[in-house]
RNA sequence: GGGCCGUUAGCUCAACUGGUAGAGCAGGGGACUCUUAAUCCCAAGGUUGGAGGUUCGAGUCCUCCACGGCCCA
């Protein structure tokens, strides 16, 4: 046990003042502080007081001390905590000799807790005259510095908990972050939804075009993967009368780390009983406009119903001149994209060229909320035919900012049709697709016992996150991003 | 995977063509009872990411490695 030994004076000086602290008496590291009021509250209670006035409310609050101006006798001080900072007096008159030397003798960092007296300062500054103080937990590592705060971005991401200490935005950002996901979860139940938890570790994998991480099972002695998706389990949900369901967690994919890819990241999945793809994308743009008033989206970009809506087609076709329905096989796909002089790799299948000339040529451009419509059911294995064109399935993908934030079908609920499609997908993964499918007979069985008509969608959090606080990289909307060790 | 850039005090950053590594903030000592980037005085703080190499001499040049960022595939 025992720490290590301190590596600078600066952490010698924090471990000599424990030390002189309990030398003294005074316990460092308390147990309880009850009753204390959230800085804000403070501060809104006294909007009022006039510059040079005071009051005679009494407040307790507790936080992190963050900045000291010694005056002599007198101090300032600046606390902290998850609402806000206020300024602090520290005055020999309400502490005495003893007292102010022992608050002063307290590092920056340090937790404590208040119970003062609020007067606004001549400067119009709302402050706490302190009357009585505790230290609540000793700091014992020096905080960084104050203008700059923490810039590095490994030890942010490393260390998230010195960023969050340092940079309020960032604090304020992840307090956003959550209030995205409760009020996509209220909204989601106020439409009856009902909200599940399926299996993270599965014997066999679906659900998404993605490679799994494996890990092992001991007691089976078997190979077990982590889910990339929720889909199939939700389906069965669907299967079995539930009508209304959704799941709001982490899937796990096998791929590299970018701007917008984390190998684990947050996903909604909803799927909703006699709808289809139509109604999804009207409860994703409900559900993303409502969000975005509860998380006090500040954005740009206009995010309210009903967004527009352009089939893949024409989307493809309006800005490369490639119609990708005119041309369904891989090498006159090929030929048509060479003659528009867009590169058509050799190595790709059909559905890959047409992902091509989407993430390239279209994704980027759709930076007003965007629903792309109906895919060709070569890329879509789950999702069901369009009831009117031949050879393309009900599924749109939403884009906002350049970022896709959602995928949804009308889901293929019939078996043998869905069957077809896994041995499609076999052949696939046979060729060496290692995002290809695998056969999964239970589910099959499900869908034989009869899944209603149902709409399904899957939307990104992260990325919906990245959206709404204007974030350009999935790793400042995550606590904790991927890292190297 | 490829290219480019970065890694210097606790933090934020300097250091011309190679010549014994500096500042601000924080920390230590002192002064100051309305400051808020408080101010003023004093002293201190470094294995320059790691390992090799070139050189009389390397933060600086070369090679490799690690981690991060940006761009590309």
């Amino acid at each position: 046990m025992g720490g290590e030994p301190p590596a600078s004076e600066l952490l010698a000086a924090r471990r000599r003042k424990l030390q002189e602290l309990r030398a003294g008496g005074i316990e460092p590291f308390p147990h309880q502080f009850a009753g204390v009021e959230p800085i804000a509250g403070v501060r809104a209670a006294h909007e009022a007081l006039a510059p040079g006035e005071e009051s005679v409310s009494e407040h307790r609050v507790a936080g992190r001390l963050v900045a000291r101006r010694e005056q002599g006798r007198m101090a300032f001080l600046d606390l902290a905590d998850r609402t806000g900072r206020i300024q602090l007096q520290a005055r020999v008159n309400e502490l005495g000799d003893e007292g102010l030397a022992l608050l002063l003798g307290l590092d920056l960092g340090d937790l404590i807790g208040i119970d003062g007296t609020t007067f606004r300062s001549r400067r119009g500054e709302l402050t706490l005259r302190i009357g009585q103080f505790a230290l609540l937990a000793k700091s014992l590592r020096p905080p960084p510095e104050k203008r700059h705060g923490l810039q590095d971005v490994e030890t942010r991401f490393r260390h998230r908990e010195d960023d969050l200490v340092a940079n309020e935005q960032v604090r304020e950002l992840f307090l956003g972050r959550a209030r995205v996901i409760s009020s996509v979860r209220r909204f989601l139940d106020s439409e009856g939804f009902v909200e599940v938890e399926t299996p993270v570790l599965q014997s066999i994998y679906g659900g998404a075009a993605a490679r799994p991480f494996t890990t092992h099972y001991n007691a089976l002695d078997r190979t077990f993967y982590l889910r990339i998706a929720t889909e199939l389990y939700l389906k069965r949900l669907i299967v079995g009368g539930l009508e209304r369901v959704y799941e709001l967690g982490k899937d796990f994919r096998n791929e590299g780390i970018d701007k917008v890819h984390n190998p684990e990241f947050t996903m909604l999945e909803a799927y909703q009983a006699y709808a289809d793809y139509l109604d999804m994308a009207a409860l994703c743009e409900h559900s993303v406009a409502f969000a975005a008033s509860e998380s006090g989206y500040a954005g740009s970009i206009d995010l309210s119903p009903p967004w527009r809506r352009e089939t893949l087609r024409d989307a493809i076709h309006a800005r490369t001149g490639v119609d990708i329905l005119r041309f369904r096989d891989r090498a006159s796909l090929a030929e048509e994209m060479r003659a528009h002089e867009v590169p058509a790799p050799e190595g790709d299948t059909w559905p890959q060229l047409v992902d091509q000339l989407l993430s390239k040529y279209v994704e980027p451009q759709l930076v007003k909320p965007t629903f792309l419509l109906d895919y060709p059911v070569e890329m879509s294995p789950f999702a069901k035919q369009h009831r009117v064109q031949p050879g393309l399935a009900e599924r749109f993908e939403a884009f906002i900012g350049g970022v896709e934030i959602a995928n949804a079908f009308t889901e293929l609920n019939d078996p043998d049709e869905q069957r077809r499609r896994f041995e499609e997908q076999r052949a696939l993964a046979g060729l060496g697709d290692v995002e290809a499918q695998p056969f999964d007979e239970a589910f099959l069985q499900a869908l034989e016992l009869g899944m209603p008509p149902t709409g399904g969608i899957g939307v990104g959090i992260d990325r919906l996150v990245m959206v709404l606080t204007g974030m350009r990289s999935i790793r400042e909307v995550i606590l904790f991003p991927a890292m190297r060790d």
